[in-house]
DNA sequence: AAAGCCAAAGAGACCGGTCTCTTTTCATTT
DNA sequence: AAATGAAAAGAGACCGGTCTCTTTGGCTTT
């Protein structure tokens, strides 16, 4: 009597139709909520999907009108501060338009991003969002476009590449914590980020290829420049990719005797180690080492001193980046928006006059 | 010549079989890999495939299989660091075992997690790994048990829920730092949490609906009456939901002439947010308030005083729930596994003396 | 009352794969 | 050389929806 329903095998608007009385063509027309159905016919169908638990079969409904509803989103790594934030903002966006969202990381390897890219593309994902790892490496994008799929890129764009992009105005928030530094008398200025090179070491801005931090370096070397300063090549620091790598280059370089009296870190795990090192070999913050950091990290504003960060308007990269997507998949034609979003200095307590 | 392919319309199978010359089924061999083949036919297949840049449709693949490769995954918040490490968690293992996860946040609101399964149902997820926003609403948890789905729960258990379940010892950890408060002469003790009660106030752990907490609560409490400290229940304070909400809370707690002299935060969002307050209002830590944390997030170790926290596998918890249901998936059967993970406490120096 | 029209319902193809069942091919056996 | 049997290839149903095309039935029109 009050036993569970044995269904095990799914319900299908077969089964339903049957339970109805009416054909298979009628119930689907209740069920998928379009055509024109009578009341009588409406009710019973419904009362006959309650009555045997129906589920609509998504992937079978996919199968015939072409649209999956998903989106696929490949970015970094979920774990970094930045990325969730970000993804935050891209799935509140979809699952407002109704799409869910397959994500993937790629660990800022561009072979994981392609395999990734292959599988978003064999589930028939009706949209990308990609944070590329490289901005070199971009076939396996524009294949994607190619064949017709919509995609926006996250926090780096690609000059090659004709889609959405939502970047951060990285270059200009670079110059203007250089141009800071500069003013209180550094000259002795290091640039610190996890993107690397293949031999490890900086030549010029060309080698890197993840555009948020390239334009960063441009500035910061643009700025250089202006200022004189020459060969601030050298400052650049590149592979700090994990914490301990990160330990043993700020370490390495705090060391020597023509140490930095500021370090840019480019994200906020980098100043978040360089902070640690600081600690350890009893450096004082921003006696010492004056600190800048990228993304505004939560826990910035509530060390001893509080850390001065460039804060990335992070959720909005994301949610804008979505919304650039849907509408695309709503059907919008037109050139590729590249939209830049403005940053902001906040300035804390980590960065004071260089001691000559 | 040089021409990029015009392919706009997808190839199927039908399409390169034709141009191989050989049968759809053939063809179907080849490219997914079963049956048998001659080698030259093989040949030939996987020459007109790559011709005609084919890509596998999973979804029709799903549709005769009855399997969709991938996962889905409803967690409360994948803004909070605690999430995003345990879904990188199981992305790691799913992809590992050639799942792709689609995730879903519920923000901890019951009809949203409702919807998300059903979205998932309807997508025809192979497994589910869900961390239940309310242990006593699990109603539509067991019909996706019923109607067959491997399900796993992370970090938060149900008593009425035959399922494999991942969580941490908090109860075991909570005592230990009561315990250890309580050594130090501490009797007014603050427990804080985001968990919330219908009427915002606390009365008794069973009104706890998220598993996790209500197990750490049910620890304090205990300890507590062990000590002979009775009514401890007016220092469990619910409904730190964001972050505005915990500073208000901590702040109206911290001014009263009867304030606690020791605050057990429930995660590292809370804990920052105390940590916060006492700054504005001028009280040393650990002089005037003892602070202890769960979630050892990165930054607790570089504020002065560096915070004593519980340090939870956090990556390992979602690592886990993952490696069950996939075991799951692959056809293991038998009794539900209950794991619970050890967690363990990280001193450093935000707990002293109470002052008496 | 016959013609005309439109809403409602049914029949069946189709999406792109998989898979069972049948037929063909070809090397081996006696 | 005919019989045997396994490997290789083909034919076509099927998964669970959507959607086009056709048929049915009730109501208006003159």
């Amino acid at each position: 009597m009050d036993q569970s329903p044995p269904r095990n095998t799914s319900v299908t608007v077969a089964d339903v139709a049957h339970k109805a009385g009416v054909s298979k063509a009628t119930a689907a027309r209740v069920l998928g909520g379009y055509g024109t159905v009578s009341d009588r016919v409406r009710e019973a169908v419904t009362a006959a999907a309650r009555a045997l638990d129906y589920r609509p079969n998504e992937l079978a409904r996919s199968m015939t009108t072409g649209r999956s509803g998903t989106i696929g989103v490949v970015v970094g790594d979920i774990e970094n501060p930045f990325f969730s934030l970000a993804v935050r903002g891209i799935t509140d966006v979809a699952r407002q338009a109704g799409f869910t969202v397959i994500l993937i990381n790629s660990g800022e390897d561009v072979p994981a991003e392609k395999a990734a890219i292959r599988t978003l593309l064999a589930k028939r994902v009706d949209g990308l969002i990609v944070s590329p790892a490289k901005e070199s490496d971009v076939e396996h994008l524009r294949e994607a476009i190619r064949s017709g799929l919509p995609l926006a890129l996250l926090d780096r764009g690609s000059d090659t590449l004709d889609v959405d992009t939502v970047i951060a105005d990285d270059r200009h928030a670079a110059e203007g914590v250089t141009r800071r530094l500069i003013a209180l008398g550094h000259r002795r200025i290091a640039y610190l980020t996890a993107c690397d090179t293949p031999d490890h070491r900086f030549r010029t801005a060309a080698d890197i290829n993840t555009g948020s931090v390239r334009r960063r370096i441009e500035g910061f070397l643009g700025v250089c420049r202006e200022a004189n300063l020459d060969g601030m090549e050298d400052w650049v620091h590149v592979g700090a990719v994990t914490p301990e790598h990160t330990h043993r280059m700020a370490a390495a370089m705090l060391r020597t005797p023509q140490r930095p009296t500021a370090i840019i870190a480019s994200d906020s795990l980098i100043g978040l180690e360089v902070f640690k090192v600081c600690r350890e070999l009893d450096l004082g913050i921003p006696g010492d080492l004056s600190l800048v950091s990228f993304h505004d990290a939560d826990w910035t504003s509530v060390t001893t001193p509080p850390v001065t960060v460039v804060r990335q308007p992070v959720y909005g990269l994301g949610e804008t980046a979505a919304k650039l997507l849907v509408e695309r998949l709503n059907g919008k034609a037109g050139a590729a928006n590249r939209i830049v979003l403005r940053t902001e200095v906040v300035d804390r307590a980590s960065i004071a006059d260089a001691r000559v």
